[in-house]
DNA sequence: CGGCAAACCTGCGAGC
DNA sequence: TGCTCGCAGGTTTGCC
């Protein structure tokens, strides 16, 4: 489910959580990708949700005591918000916290490649995760230039480049398709051939898919729902993701694998250079 | 160091 | 109907 843009809707509906106090939190799964910190549990009644905060595909609650929460939603988590009474457990609810305003926020992952975080605030930023994030995909320092530096020696294909999260943070593979696709370049075109006008039009896509995504509420496959449990709808816009053999302006569009992940993408309209 | 396959999990759809 | 296989929105690990 989560790129930047589903992470991005997921915040957007915790906002009722911001200013509310913690009443309690349970953990039902203990280890994810790995272990949530046993100490999270602990967390004092009253305690204050201070702010809610997106760094790549990373959700950060910060907390009145000086900690965070960190949630990451991997391939298949998702946060859903609800009013305590209308709660039933499902499969893979694995986490839960409970508000004074009646809030439950339910973390449910299939596949646990998600995990949870709980540390000190100003530790968290240190974490290598967060540490090792490269420039955020719709941030305005994020240029053609800085993405051509970045890319300059690489011998491995801009596909791959893009989901880098030590390069650009936020892109997964459904958006780096679609991104590609709108900037007419090649998912083979390897990094160190990539012009700094190409690295130009790379970056201008970017911003302008995700946005268009963050936008239409994200996407939903199978069935990734926001925490309101609202459908995203950009999956109706995606124009070659999931789309092989379709044709795309009149041009068939190609599934290809690279470094064990589904590429799509249309060879007429994305000429490779070299 | 860079590049790449495999690993971590569960579920679903396709094909036999 | 039921089995096996391949694949799925991400990231880390370990090997060469």
């Amino acid at each position: 489910m989560p790129e930047l843009p589903e992470v991005e809707t997921t915040i957007k509906g915790l906002e009722p959580l911001i200013g509310t106090f913690i009443i309690n939190i349970k953990i039902h799964t203990p280890k994810l990708r790995f272990l949530i910190p046993k100490n999270i549990i602990n967390i004092k009644r009253g305690i204050k949700i201070k702010k809610i905060e997106r760094r790549g595909k990373f959700i950060i609650i910060s907390l009145s005591n000086d900690y965070s929460i960190v949630i990451h939603l991997g391939m298949s988590g998702r946060l859903r918000l609800f009013n305590i009474k209308k709660y039933n457990k499902i499969k893979h609810d694995h986490f839960s916290l409970k508000t004074n305003k009646k809030q439950l926020l339910i973390f449910n992952d299939v596949r646990r490649f998600g995990f949870i975080d709980y540390d000190k605030s100003n530790k968290i930023c240190n974490k290598k995760y967060i540490v090792n994030l490269g420039l955020e995909a719709l941030d305005c320092s994020l240029t053609g230039k800085y993405l051509q530096s970045k890319i300059c020696n690489k011998t491995v294909q801009i596909k791959q480049i893009l989901l880098d999260q030590t390069i650009i943070a936020g892109i997964g593979n459904i958006y780096a398709s679609e991104i590609l696709f709108n900037a007419k370049i090649s998912p083979l075109e390897f990094g160190k051939d990539l012009s700094v006008a190409n690295c130009n039009k790379l970056v201008i896509s970017t911003k302008k898919i995700l946005q268009r995504a963050i936008n239409a509420g994200g996407s939903t496959l199978k069935d990734y729902v926001s925490t309101d449990g609202i459908l995203g709808n950009f999956q109706n816009k995606f124009k070659v993701y999931n789309r092989g053999g379709q044709k795309i302006n009149g041009r068939i569009v190609k599934k290809i694998v690279q470094y064990g992940r589904s590429t799509y993408y249309c060879p007429k309209l994305q000429i490779k250079n070299k």
